[in-house]
DNA sequence: TCTATTTGACCACT
DNA sequence: AGTGGTCAAATAGA
């Protein structure tokens, strides 16, 4: 699958709901409410693939092959130091939300760094066999950067990590729109999304197919994709639910790490 | 009492 | 030998 038609086509798609709202927005409100709320509805989905694209595809990716010549042992101390598993970074002003539950294991201090660096492996680890981690470290100080590492993907069955929820934002009875992925086309995966399936640890990565379908779901998930900014000062409480957001313009702020120039120059880079 | 976090120890890697 | 990743006992909190 060309990646780039599929960058490509969401763009279109993106700008085409961003214009479709500006038109909109200069009619009789009453009447169009409807559309808006649909128009959201898709301009999210857009949103959300291009958030993925952004954070997946523009991120490059370390691909780090490992030391075969690792042993376990039973003895405490005694591990794998380097993992068979594909490790890449995100920097944030906060750290990320991304869908998992994660236990820390371990905090150190690093040589020339200014602040530790913190262990978290997945919560599942031993109930699902699943070998992601990811490491956490401040990386400055005003304004907090902190920069995740994530090694493998989740093999658990996280439910947050399975679906994406979209119900709509300024419509109490609305049912909840679940954005469902599966494994039909090849692409990377993170954990710092908190959409992205990552039920299988094959080699073919979750994509999103943009299938959407209504279900009811428990208001704890509600706009949990949306969450302006995670618990900055304990990093250990980045499962709390924030918010849900309000307003319409509020979508921009949901998603710092979304740069629509970032992908725009990396279609042009790529030519 | 159960679960998560802290922290010192241990060991692989360079 | 120094550094960094992981383990697991001790501790904290719900």
């Amino acid at each position: 699958m060309d990646q780039r038609k599929v960058l490509e086509e969401l763009l279109r798609g993106y700008e085409s709901a961003t214009q479709l709202r500006v038109v909109m927005n200069e009619k009789d409100e009453s009447e169009i409410r409807t559309l808006q709320s649909l128009a959201k509805n898709v301009l999210r989905s857009f949103t959300n693939t291009l958030f993925l694209f952004d954070s997946h595809l523009l991120s490059p990716t370390k691909s780090q092959d490992s030391q075969e010549s690792c042993k376990t042992f039973n003895r405490r101390g005694c591990y794998k130091r380097k993992r068979s598993k594909e490790e890449w970074e995100k920097v944030s002003e906060a750290p990320s939300v991304d869908g998992h539950h994660w236990r820390k294991y371990g905090q150190k201090e690093i040589l020339k760094a200014k602040y530790s660096r913190n262990y978290y492996r997945c919560t599942h680890k031993y109930d699902q066999n699943c070998q992601a981690t990811k490491q956490v470290q401040r990386i400055q100080e005003n304004p907090p950067l902190y920069k995740t590492t994530y090694f493998g993907h989740h093999t658990c069955n996280d439910l947050l990590s399975s679906e994406i929820i979209l119900d709509s934002i300024d419509s109490p009875s609305d049912t909840s729109i679940l954005l469902s992925f599966n494994n039909s086309f090849p692409a990377p995966t993170k954990q710092e999304c908190p959409f992205l399936s990552s039920s299988s640890s094959s080699s073919i990565y979750p994509s999103p197919s943009l299938m959407i379908t209504e279900e009811t779901i428990p208001s704890c998930y509600d706009d949990y994709m949306l969450s302006p900014q995670p618990t900055l000062d304990d990093y250990s409480m980045h499962n709390n639910v924030t918010p849900p957001l309000d307003h319409w313009d509020d979508m921009s702020s949901a998603f710092s790490d979304f740069d629509i120039d970032d992908i725009k120059r990396w279609l042009n880079l790529d030519d």
